[in-house]
DNA sequence: CGGTATCCCCCGCGATACTG
DNA sequence: CAGTATCGCGGGGGATACCG
């Protein structure tokens, strides 16, 4: 299986259609490339390509590619184990990890609609908001004009470790390395909803039921 | 994710741990790119190499490597299930599939010791003998000067289509395609214990289920 | 915004030969 | 038998520029 496969697999399964999702869910990858691999992946009878409603592509993940998913989920939960520990700096790519903590908001525990505003200090691209609403969860690369509700500061590292449930998101403020600035109760509401990777949830369970047996 | 990797690490995770028990595995792959892969699979932490006891080395799969089995067993029955028609006749290895059925004889079904001569009129190499005992099966390349019990005649599209549970046995010899020579029960007990892989059940098994309900 | 064409380098991999 | 060294090619993939 070449390069970024798995993962333009795992963005069409997780419901990204169009070229520029994907692209915004595996940034490092050329769009060259990209567009290569989803030609082989059709020829390979894994994409569909049909012509969506503005003119352009739109890309599905076929019958086959569906049930790829143990593989993709599989690989997920796997590196998220064992391959974490040799993440190297420069493999932490800011929108990478936006794009999946889009994801894994909990919508389910969000007290209100609000807009969050995250500020990474050493990252290229620093600035980003989350437009967060009942039903979903929106991602923006520039200011969208609306207020801010509540204000994350953070380093790269830090917000990587939350997410992926190396550190709780309490402890990383009491010992300083996150800073939040917002309304008291959307405050003490955050590790209800704060975005989470699956893996690390699956994880916490895992280890629940060792502690419960 | 290179080429052979995950074949050389389902070898592993299926009981290879010698260089040539790995060869025999995959005879495709060349023994400098085994070597290679070995090496590069330690360094990564999914192998270690152990002096064996007769100063050779001796290979084994970590704990990390062990538990990347789902993804390797997600990957053969998706193969299983997908990629099968794609098989180009090149790809069917006389050698792989022996060494496959190897491990895939039904031993609790084996109603005695016997030994079992396969002749592929079409493959490089036409000649096999399995030594099949209650405890385990052994597979031979050349006569291991036994007594033959129970001899098959078939092509290889045929063996590979039976393994892989496209075709039942006995249909194949309806049609001809498969000859069988030996003693009445053995013949007979032959569905029972006749090697047929893991995935090719598994998939049985959920066809039953579907019709049970 | 939604892709594609071109160029070029590097290295993955196959083949062959060689060593204890 | 159990590997390792060397060589050469082909193509995967990164960068950049380009088109509608």
């Amino acid at each position: 299986m070449e390069r970024w496969t798995p993962l333009v697999l795992r963005e069409l399964l997780l419901g990204s259609h169009h070229f520029n999702q994907l692209r915004r869910g595996i940034p490092q990858m050329s769009p060259t490339l990209l567009s290569k691999r989803l030609q082989t992946l059709e020829e390979a009878g894994l994409v569909s390509r049909q012509s969506g409603d503005n003119g352009h592509w739109e890309y599905h993940p076929t019958q086959a590619a569906m049930e790829a998913w143990p593989i993709i989920d599989a690989m997920g939960y796997w590196g998220h184990k064992w391959a974490r520990s040799q993440l190297t700096p420069d493999e932490l790519h800011a929108g990478r990890l936006m794009w999946n903590m889009r994801r894994s908001f909990d919508l389910e525990h969000v007290p209100c609609d609000f807009v969050l505003y995250i500020e990474i200090a050493d990252a290229r691209q620093k600035r980003w908001w989350f437009v967060v609403k009942r039903k979903e969860a929106d991602l923006c690369w520039n200011d969208p004009g609306f207020e801010v509700d509540i204000s994350l500061y953070a380093s790269m590292v830090t917000l990587v470790q939350v997410f992926i449930g190396d550190q709780p998101l309490l402890r990383a403020c009491e010992l300083g390395k996150i800073e939040i600035d917002g309304p008291n109760h959307l405050v003490k509401s955050m590790p209800a909803w704060f975005p989470r990777s699956k893996y690390a949830m699956r994880r916490l369970l895992a280890a629940d039921q060792v502690l419960a047996s």
